[in-house]
RNA sequence: GGUGCGGUAGUUCAGUUUGGUUAGAAUAUCGGCCUGUCACGCCGAGGGUCGCGGGUUCGAGUCCCGUCCGCACCGCCA
């Protein structure tokens, strides 16, 4: 038997009870006549001695032990005359009888330790010593009970979980898919899903009622820190429901998910419409943990003779708490912040709102303190404020104000990790026009049902068509996304109509699906959300990398096991393939 | 495809602005000492392709050009 207890489970109650533990040595802190030994496993770290009174034998093994080697040890649990508050096993200590060294280990990298030396880099090269920190382990342990967490919730709603294929066919809308050749059908091609839409849709077709899956899904587009060419959603689909069902529905899980897991309580989330989000965030997934709000305030900055903003379509304000002290190099280090390539800005106004009540601005010669005094009004601005404004066309500029708010609410702390505000972002555009194509796409996909009311519109003016979607969008985070979808073979051709297909290209990319609708589709609709985006955010971490065992790097790639790679002319010979690599390594 | 930052000991970094003696620190590793450590302490030792290639120079970690790699972001992500 390798082992009688973990090592994190050990007690005063335990006192004098012989034990057997397994595990990996931490650290030895060899202190002459006697030495401490830190055994690891995941469940916690358990202190062995050797003293005066250990067997000499069992000393002199203590001095072959170096870090990382798997030991099983044997001895007695024994109060610590020196006890350690910081770990739970603290007020214990196994005094050695034996000592079997199951495995010894070269010098890891990097020390594996909550407080680890090691970077990113080098973690990721490794990252199965990086997996045996508690603080990247405690990541994985986290993310293991919300999916639990979610089974049982929707499990008791009455949810199938049902699997899909991996190996679909390529749609073109979208982001690119990963594509698998097929041996069997040569110059043929399965793709790896986007999402699994098409198929929980069909088991809708099929009757299922309810079905979720936690599932992996699969987009070949560039990096960032929370996307990964393989990440995970949680995939739901309902019928015989509204919108409002589905929100509550999962409005209901989200809830459960903090209660269970974080035991905090939320609120009843509140709808926004995508204008109002735009119009007062600068964002279709606002952070509502600030206030911080834009503010259009063309109408009184205009004709006052500042060309700047006379010839602008849109000039927003946002009016930041208690920074009047601003120097003249923090602004000018903000406005060059705004005008990197990023952002894009082409200056930043400010207006000063000082203690003594008086008002300092960059636009001093076009306005009098009066004109800046009803901007200051506008926004709700008190003594002691500071107003940053940008103009501009209306979209760039909402966009690039609504990112200066964010770094603002970086700057001032106003972002709490421990605070969720989760609300629900509705009436979405149903198609956005695309300028290069010079066609509409769907915002969302092309399933998404406009809204019965503006459906009018669609022959008259399709940019104004609003969609029954809507976005799950938690601290600035698009944790999910989901719509009500059409169920009316007629109305999905029209779609496809207005999205540019041919009959003969939507019959050949969906036929089957519309073929399936003819055969008695219920309304049905759904939501996806991105099971590491919340995980992390759960985590309060920045990066989704944080909570998957093996992530890809920035460009892709899987450091651990240098992929992807080069196979074999055998195989490429098998699948049919003859490669044309331009820029060979 | 683009922008920014970075690459120096096993590891994390300083040194690069202003080129100039033997490239430093911490930590890790190894050796010695140490009876209550838990970031143990003290003494000592070893450890460097300054990412790679080219150039300028009497002389390059430092300046220039190219290139590779990492991270963040923009484009992209229905």
């Amino acid at each position: 038997m390798y082992r009688t207890h973990t090592c994190g489970e050990l007690r005063i109650k335990d006192v004098n009870t012989e034990v057997t533990l397994s595990g990996w040595v931490q650290r030895i802190r060899d202190l002459g006549s006697m030495s401490f030994v830190d055994l690891r496993d995941r469940y916690g770290i358990t202190q062995l001695v050797v003293d005066e009174n250990t067997d000499k034998s069992v000393s002199g093994q203590l001095k072959e032990l170096g870090r990382e080697f798997v030991i099983q040890a044997k001895g007695t649990v024994r109060e610590r005359s020196s006890k350690n508050n910081n770990i739970p096993t603290g007020e214990i200590e196994i005094s050695l009888s034996q000592i079997n060294i199951l495995n010894s280990s070269v010098v890891p990298p990097f020390t594996i330790q909550d407080d680890t030396d090691g970077g990113d880099d080098i973690r990721m090269k490794y990252r199965y010593l990086d997996l045996r920190r508690g603080a990247v382990r405690k990541n994985l342990e986290l993310r293991a009970r919300m999916a639990h967490v979610v089974r049982n919730y929707l499990n008791s709603k009455d949810f199938i979980e049902t699997e899909t294929p991996v190996l679909i066919k390529s749609t073109p809308e979208g982001a690119r898919d990963f594509v698998v050749p097929s041996r069997m059908n040569p110059g043929e091609f399965y793709a790896l899903p986007q999402s699994p839409q098409i198929f929980k849709q069909l088991l809708m077709v099929a009757g299922f009622d309810r079905y979720y899956q936690i599932v992996k899904c699969f987009r070949d587009e560039d990096l960032r820190a929370d996307r990964q060419p393989e990440f995970t959603q949680i995939d739901c689909e309902m019928s015989f429901v509204e919108q409002k069902d589905v929100l509550e529905m999962f409005e209901g899980l989200t809830k459960y998910m903090f209660k269970e897991v974080l035991d905090i309580e939320i609120e009843e989330f509140p709808w926004m419409p995508y204008s109002e989000a735009i119009e007062n965030y600068g964002s279709d997934k606002p952070d509502t943990r600030f206030e911080m709000q834009l503010n259009d305030i063309s109408a009184l900055a205009k004709g006052k003779g500042f060309g700047v903003f006379d010839s602008a379509e849109y000039i927003g304000a946002i009016c930041v708490k208690g920074c009047s002290e601003y120097t003249r190099k923090q602004l000018d280090e903000l406005t060059d912040w705004v005008k990197r390539p990023q952002i894009g800005a082409k200056g930043l106004v400010y207006v000063k709102y000082n203690t003594d009540g008086t008002f300092k601005s960059s636009v001093d010669k076009f306005y009098s303190e009066e004109d800046l005094k009803l901007w200051a009004e506008k926004l709700g601005a008190e003594k002691g404020d500071l107003l940053l404004i940008m103009s501009g066309d209306k979209q760039h500029t909402q966009e690039a104000l609504g990112t200066l708010r964010l770094e603002m609410g970086n700057r001032l702390d106003l972002r709490d990790k421990t605070v969720f505000k989760p609300l629900w972002v509705v009436d979405f555009p149903l198609l956005e026009w695309d300028k290069d194509a010079q066609r509409y796409f769907a915002m969302h996909h092309p399933f998404t049902s406009p809204k019965p009311e503006d459906i009018p519109l669609l022959d008259t003016d399709p940019g104004k068509v609003r969609a029954n979607a809507y976005d799950l969008v938690i601290n600035g985070v698009e944790i999910g996304g989901g719509s009500v979808r059409i169920f009316n073979s007629e109305l999905q051709s029209k779609m496809f109509d207005i999205l540019g297909f041919t009959k003969e290209q939507a019959q050949a990319q969906f036929g089957f699906l519309m073929n399936a609708f003819k055969y008695g589709a219920p309304p049905h609709a759904g939501i996806a959300f991105g099971f590491d985006r919340l995980t992390s955010l759960f985590a309060g971490l920045d990066s989704i990398r944080d909570v998957i065992a093996f992530p890809k790097n920035n460009a892709g790639r899987d450091v651990m096991n240098d992929s992807p790679a080069p196979i074999a002319q055998e195989q490429l010979d098998e699948l049919n393939l003859k490669l044309d690599v331009k820029d060979k390594k």
